[in-house]
DNA sequence: GGTCTACTTTAGTGATAACTAAAATACAGA
DNA sequence: TCTGTATTTTAGTTATCACTAAAGTAGACC
C-alpha cells in the first residue's frame, strides 16, 4: 500500500485514528470500541497506520498503547475534524487543557495501569 | 465511493488533478497526457472527481474542458503541491505536456466558438 | 440525413484490499 | 515451568475498484 491517502482513505482506520485521537489505548481496548470486527483485523489496521507513521506504539506488558501521530497528521487534521464533528474538537480541548495542569508525566515503565 | 479522501487516494485521479490545476483542460488531452490509460477509464475518474466536486467541467462545441475546483481541494492544497513539487515529479510533468501539445495538430477547421 | 470528432456509458475482467478464523508469539504471574 | 491474557501473523475468502473493449450519445459541418 502506497501512500498516506491509500491509509487514511479507508473509513476503518480513520475510525481508530479518532479513537486514539485523544488517549493512547491498548489494542483491545480500540478493537472493542469498534465492535463489529475481528482483533486481527483491527491489528492489520495498526501496523499499516503504524508504519506509515500515523501511530505510534508502546508496550506496557501484554499491551500495546497506541496513539495518534499528530505530527504526521497536521496537514489533515482540519479536514478529519471537521469530518469527526465539534464534538471531538470539544473533547480534544478538554484533553489539552488536562495535559497543561497535570505538567510533565513520569515516564517510567508501568506494569499495570488502573482500569478506566 | 464515499468521499474526498476515497477518492484523492487513486494515483490516477491524483495525476489528473495535477493536470487540471492550472489550466483548464478537454478530456482528449488529459487522455493523451496520461497516455497509458483508455479514454474510457479517463472519462469515468472525471464523472467521479466531478460527483464530489473537486473539478469543474464546461462544453465547449463537442469537448468537455475540466479545471480544477481550488476551493473544493483547499484543505489538501498543501499536501498535494508538496507530492507534486518534487524534482521527478517535476521532470514528468515537462514530458506529459510536451505529449500532449504534440496531439492536437492543427490539422482541420478549428470550432468556430474559438479559444480564450 | 449522414459523417466526423469528442466524449460517455455499459458490461465484463483481473487485481487488490478488507475481512475472518485460526495458529503463533509475547509477557506476567503462580 | 505452565497458564492465562493480549496481541500479531498467516492463510484463505469476498467485495470492490480500476481497468478494457465496445456500444452509445452529442454537437459541428456537409
Amino acid at each position: 500500500m502506497a501512500g498516506i491517502l491509500e491509509v487514511l482513505a479507508a473509513p476503518r482506520r480513520r475510525e481508530i485514528l479518532r479513537l486514539v485521537w485523544r488517549d493512547e489505548l491498548p489494542a483491545g481496548e480500540i478493537h472493542r470500541a469498534l465492535g463489529d470486527v475481528t482483533f486481527g483485523a483491527v491489528s492489520q489496521h495498526l501496523r499499516l497506520l503504524e508504519a506509515h507513521g500515523l501511530v505510534s506504539r508502546r508496550g506496557d506488558a501484554q499491551r500495546r498503547l497506541y496513539s495518534a501521530n499528530r505530527k504526521a497528521l497536521a496537514p489533515f487534521r482540519g479536514w478529519l475534524e471537521a469530518m469527526w464533528g465539534d464534538a471531538l474538537y470539544k473533547l480534544k480541548l478538554v484533553a489539552e487543557l488536562e495535559q497543561a495542569r497535570r505538567g510533565p508525566q513520569p515516564k517510567g515503565r508501568r506494569t499495570r495501569r488502573s482500569r478506566r
